[in-house]
DNA sequence: GTTACTGCAAAGTCTTTGCAATCTC
DNA sequence: GAGATTGCAAAGACTTTGCAGTAAC
């Protein structure tokens, strides 16, 4: 089922919240661990924060959803998860990219106009045109959002036939 | 104050648009060819709803800003104007790429994670990845909004100085 | 025992919708 | 005149906040 993609596996991602929360002073509780727990179970999908609450519920349903929200916003600053928005009214999250062998790069998205499938997509052509980007204004480049937009093989030829 | 990018002139926008409209059976209003010109005299900012508003207002004080909101609508469905999300809580707008002289390919944006400062910047390198994706993929890539986070040159020196 | 955290409900954003009055064509 | 469009207010969706009780250290 996962093995897509490389993971740094469970236990050693809850050990490295620990410690990031203990760094800073803050408590290890069951509810920050559930959530990141959820997230990195779903390590493929684009998960809103109602998604991971219905899902913490199940082993948790004193969870509220606030707490959800301010989890996520916590395992954000930590760089623990990211964000991603496709325009269709709630923010998605899913498991940080730092965590997923990578050291730095993101997988990019493509979103189909027509049905809303979203397919992630690998690349790592951005380096050359981040390296430009440090030249040519000065600006330090830390990470970067991409997201294409079109039309998949399947609303492809959906348009052909409707022609 | 302006000429910084090459424009089409406010008069050739407002055609365009009156000619969308007719030719979709929709009607030629005050308020659409307010909104669009605001965003037109407004080409490097990125603006929300609420700023076009107050904007047109001044014009036309009896506006709603519910008729912003369908107006921004209707001149995306149009491709007229450019939707960013910068994940600051509200949607940006601003003036369509495809009328400012370049045929298909929009600005990215340099994000600085510190200041919040939001600098344009252009660049066609991406259209060996979309032709690489296309092969690849079999996805029909239209368009495409690419963001890079990371530390502008005035940050990057205040980060040394604290350290 | 302190201090941070949680759950709940209430409040806050930004955005959309319903509807009678109004404007285009 | 017919039909689309507007402005207003109300509703909606997602997210944040205040606070008393609870859990972590």
């Amino acid at each position: 089922m996962e093995g897509k993609r490389i993971q740094m596996g469970q236990d050693k991602t809850q050990e490295l919240l620990k410690e990031k929360l203990r760094g800073k002073g803050l408590k290890v509780t069951h509810q920050r661990l559930q959530v990141l727990s959820v997230l990195e179970e779903n390590g493929g999908r684009h998960m809103t924060a109602e998604d991971i609450y219905e899902l913490v519920s199940v082993d948790n349903p004193e969870i509220g959803l606030a707490t959800v929200y301010r989890t996520l916003q916590l395992l954000l600053d930590m760089q623990l998860v990211d964000r991603i928005d496709f325009g269709d009214g709630c923010v998605r999250y899913e498991i940080g990219h730092l965590l997923n062998g990578d050291t730095r790069h993101n997988h990019h998205h493509l979103i189909c106009k027509r049905c809303n499938k979203v397919v992630p997509f690998d690349d790592d052509l951005l380096d050359d045109l981040e390296e430009h980007i440090e030249k040519a204004t000065g600006f330090h480049v830390l990470d970067h959002e991409l997201k294409f937009y079109g039309l998949c093989s399947k609303c492809q030829k959906k348009e052909n036939e409707e022609k």
